[in-house]
DNA sequence: TACAATTTAATTGTGTGCAATTGAATAATG
DNA sequence: CATTATTCAATTGCACACAATTAAATTGTA
C-alpha cells in the first residue's frame, strides 16, 4: 500500500525531527515555516501556503503562535490591505544558526543513502502532482 | 527536501482519498482502521496501533467515533481486562464492498507505473525503518 | 461610477496525532 | 504471598490540517 507507507514515514520523519527542533522550541510545520522565511522573509500568509501546501486555517494560527513568541511579526500590506506580511523579527533570524544542526543530523541518519533519497525525493514529488493531476477524475 | 516531499505527499494522498471516502463516511485514518479489521477483526487496541504506527490517544477516539456510528464494537477482553478488542459489526463489514472501487481510484490515478510506486513504497518502507533505528542519535 | 465577482485572512467546527498522566489489571520479584 | 514493576486503555492538553463560512478589500464589468 502506497498510500500507507507515505502516511507511516511522514510520522517517522515527524517523530524524528521532534527531539531535535526541541531545542529550538518549534514544532515541524513551524520549522518548514522558518524554512522558507529564512530564504524569503515578508512573504504574505497565501504564498507561505502555496509553498506549503497549507490554508489560512493552518497557517494563521501557526504564525499567531510564533508571533507570540516574538518570533516574527505580521503586518497588514499596504498597498493590498488583504493580505498580511509575515516578517522574521531579529530573534527569528537568530533561531537559523541555532537550526544548522538539523539539517545535519537528517543527513547523518540517511548517511550513504544519497541517491536513493534523491530517487525517493523526486517519485514523491511525481506522485504528489499526479494525485493531484487525478484530483477530479 | 525529502522531509518535505514526503510531508506533501501524504498531505495530496489524504486530498485525494477525500471525495472517494466521503461516500462510506470515513476519514483517510478511518479508512486504514477498517483495512486492518477487515483481514482481522477483533484486534486489541495496542495491536491495531502497532499495525498503524499510532498510540491509544488516536485509536481509541477515532474508534469511539466508529461505535458511536454503530460501524465497530468495543469489548473488553475477558482473559485480561486491560485489552479492549475492536470487532466489526454487520455494517462494518458491510462497508467493505462499497469500499471497493477506493483502491480502484489509486490505481487509475497511478496507472502505468506499477514499477515506480513499487520502488516508491519500497523506498518509503527503508526511510522510516532507518529513520526510527536513528531516533536516539 | 455602481455593483457584482473575486481574492484574502480569519474564524469555526471536526478530526487527527502525540506527549504526559491516570487508573486498573497483570506480571515479576523477593 | 506481598510488593513492586510493567502493561494497557483512556484522558488531558496542545498543535496541526482542512472544509465551510465570514468579512473586508480589490478587481472586473456594465
Amino acid at each position: 500500500m502506497l498510500c500507507f507507507a507515505v502516511y507511516a514515514a511522514g510520522h517517522a520523519f515527524t517523530r524524528f525531527y521532534k527531539p531535535r527542533l526541541e531545542a529550538l522550541g518549534l514544532t515541524y510545520p513551524q520549522y518548514l515555516v522558518f524554512l522558507v522565511l529564512w530564504e524569503s522573509d515578508g512573504l504574505t500568509v497565501k504564498a507561505l501556503g502555496d509553498k506549503l501546501f497549507l490554508d489560512s486555517g493552518t497557517i494563521t494560527p501557526l504564525v499567531k503562535r510564533l508571533e507570540a513568541r516574538g518570533l516574527v511579526r505580521r503586518q497588514r500590506d499596504d498597498e493590498d490591505e488583504r493580505q498580511v506580511r509575515i516578517f522574521l523579527t531579529s530573534d527569528g533570524r537568530g533561531l537559523r544558526e541555532k537550526a544548522l544542526s538539523v539539517p545535519l543530523a537528517v543527513g547523518a541518519a540517511l548517511a550513504g543513502e544519497r541517491e536513493a533519497v534523491d530517487t525517493l525525493r523526486d517519485g514523491l514529488h511525481q506522485l504528489r502532482e499526479q494525485l493531484d493531476a487525478r484530483l477530479k477524475d
